[in-house]
DNA sequence: TATATTTGCTAAATCCATTCATCTCGGGGT
DNA sequence: ACCCCGAGATGAATGGATTTAGCAAATATA
């Protein structure tokens, strides 16, 4: 039915050329000395034709293939991280390449067969990300294969790019800073563990330090740590549960990330207190959970979108410079911090 | 660094042979004459050099690349229905297939382009995903290269995935008639615009089709079907409030998806009233959400993974039959419903 | 007028694996 | 001694582009 592919021998037939001329003026080569007419009849005869190049022949001579491979742990998977996939999806078409998408679960053996498969298919460069931020071990790759890990570090000098936790961490003190709280405050999801780099992501220390120098620069006094191991809704509840018990006269709430604060947000209103006229929460992540609660939450965003979008970017950029771009974590300002 | 890439004429050399022979060996053609002698040469040469064909060459040759196109609207992007990918993703890669996969936003002109983009890549077939059930357009394929939609439907005779709603309604009401309700249930979310097919999905239209038939065949009275256009957790919230006001009787609320439900628990709580010792509740998709609520919510889940499972597996398959292929819905029994 | 340049274009090699068409060699049949 | 046959293997074409090297005609230079 639908007729054969066009190749590019036809398309030069028709323009009366050879596969030559024709190669070099769809490829718009600046050296070439083709006249103004030769241009013109290709041209035609490419859009008369519809003419598509086969990407697998070209790569095989060019060894580019405008396809870039994304390896992840549990990206696409989760619902949390899915925006990093999202902008890096929408960076890749913008810059007309296409994304293989692979997902290992983490798994040392799929983790080596998905980089072959991706590498067989010659992609043009490769992002590895994870969904929290961790430490990576990314096996040695085949000269020129550029490569840029998402949300995840790695021994060595690659190329990372990161959400800005710390100054995040900062932002989220900040904002109790500015409504005037300077006690009352409870912290609800840091972690000694973490503290002591026992395991976890660079992330959360990251964060820590920067929730811990905010408050030390501004002078808040905390009246409670509430460690938790796990930060889901089920802790946040109890966790949130036992402050509100042995502190009565909390009126702030930090939580580490928003399924703790949905957590805090059950305790609080079971036990018939208000927010945010009697507690004000802050958090972090920026999950969709937090624009259902009500009130609303206002979090620190985890900028996952823009994440992918750069790591992306920066693969197909020619900047290599190893080390590490931080994405800045922006502040979504709802209703749970009283004015 | 790295070594450059191994090609079969490497193999072929080391093994003392010509690169028919080995690529023969290498394929296991059935039909070949070649001495065991060197069928054990070849292996060994191709393990000892760590051959791996180059996918591109030899799509160039066999038009086959093990290589699928997963073209959706919104579906790694959208935390709701990730699952889709999931599923397709582990069923290319159990299957040794790796996919590409492009996102449009349901627009036309990326539509087009991104079909355009996995066309010149050859790939051996092509999922239609909808992040929501609907009626997609699909263009015409050059011969020989499948499709299957998922999660859509579209006219003519192409294959296609769906979650069964009909039964998924029929076992959300078969709950409340299992716990013995006969009277004072509210459904929430039923959509008079949907039912009169203005727009919205056709799995909207099937899910409430299953719900009426089986509120009629178990004998259960509804005491009011409250109509709501937007399914989510304020709309859920406001339209449960009103419900709980002109209605006080009411023992039992079926949510058409878990973000009204969401809502509704808010409603719920704020009046004082505990689920599911006053109201009980049942609700559609298995959400996220849905884990994190307290109680847990009973929902009838979307099986969004296993259909995309199911989608990537028939892609490969030979069974190309057109049609719709039901998933069925599995009931995700928590404690919103009394015992 | 004879030689050097420039202009406009193309033949052929190349990328790598698959596959069709043969080719060689040794043994069996007559 | 001659032909045939099959086992075992390979040369060369193929797929569709890019790219190097170079040819012929037109123009410029001396």
């Amino acid at each position: 039915m639908a007729p054969k592919r066009v190749t590019l021998a036809d398309v030069a037939k028709l323009a009366g050329l050879s596969t030559t001329a024709a190669s070099m003026i769809l490829n718009g080569r600046p050296d070439t000395r083709l006249s103004q007419d030769a241009h013109e009849r290709v041209l035609a005869a490419a859009a008369e034709l519809n003419y598509r190049p086969n990407v697998a022949a070209r790569g095989l001579r060019t060894q580019k293939t405008r396809t870039i491979g994304f390896i992840s742990d549990r990206v696409a998977t989760t619902r949390f991280a899915s925006g990093l996939i999202e902008g890096a999806l929408a960076a890749a078409g913008a810059a007309d390449h296409v994304m293989l998408v692979l997902e290992t679960g983490g798994e040392a053996k799929l983790e080596a067969s998905a980089l072959e498969a991706v590498l067989d298919r010659q992609v043009d460069g490769i992002v590895f990300a994870s969904m929290r931020a961790r430490e990576l071990y990314i096996p040695e790759l085949p000269a020129g294969t550029r490569s840029v890990l998402l949300n995840a570090t790695s021994q060595g000098h690659a190329v990372s790019v990161l959400s800005d936790e710390y100054t995040g961490g900062r932002t989220a003190v900040e904002v109790f800073a500015r409504h005037g709280f300077t006690d009352g405050v409870a912290v609800l999801g840091y972690s000694e563990e973490a503290e002591h780099g026992l395991f976890r992501s660079v992330a959360v220390s990251r964060r820590v330090d920067g929730v811990k120098d905010a408050l030390a620069e501004h002078g808040i006094d905390v009246a409670v740590w509430e460690s938790v191991w796990l930060w889901d809704a089920d802790t946040g509840y109890v966790a949130a549960k036992k402050i509100l018990r042995r502190h009565p006269g909390i009126r702030a709430l930090l939580c580490m990330n928003d399924r703790l604060a949905f957590g805090a947000y059950q305790a609080i209103q079971e036990k018939g207190l208000r927010i945010p006229d009697d507690i004000s929460i802050v958090s972090f992540d920026n999950d969709e959970l937090a624009s259902y609660l009500r009130p609303g939450l206002t979090t620190v965003a985890l900028p996952h979108e823009q994440m992918g979008r750069h790591a992306v970017s920066l693969l197909l950029s020619d900047d290599a410079a190893p080390g590490e771009r931080l994405v800045p974590m922006p502040l979504i300002e709802r209703s749970s911090v009283i004015d």
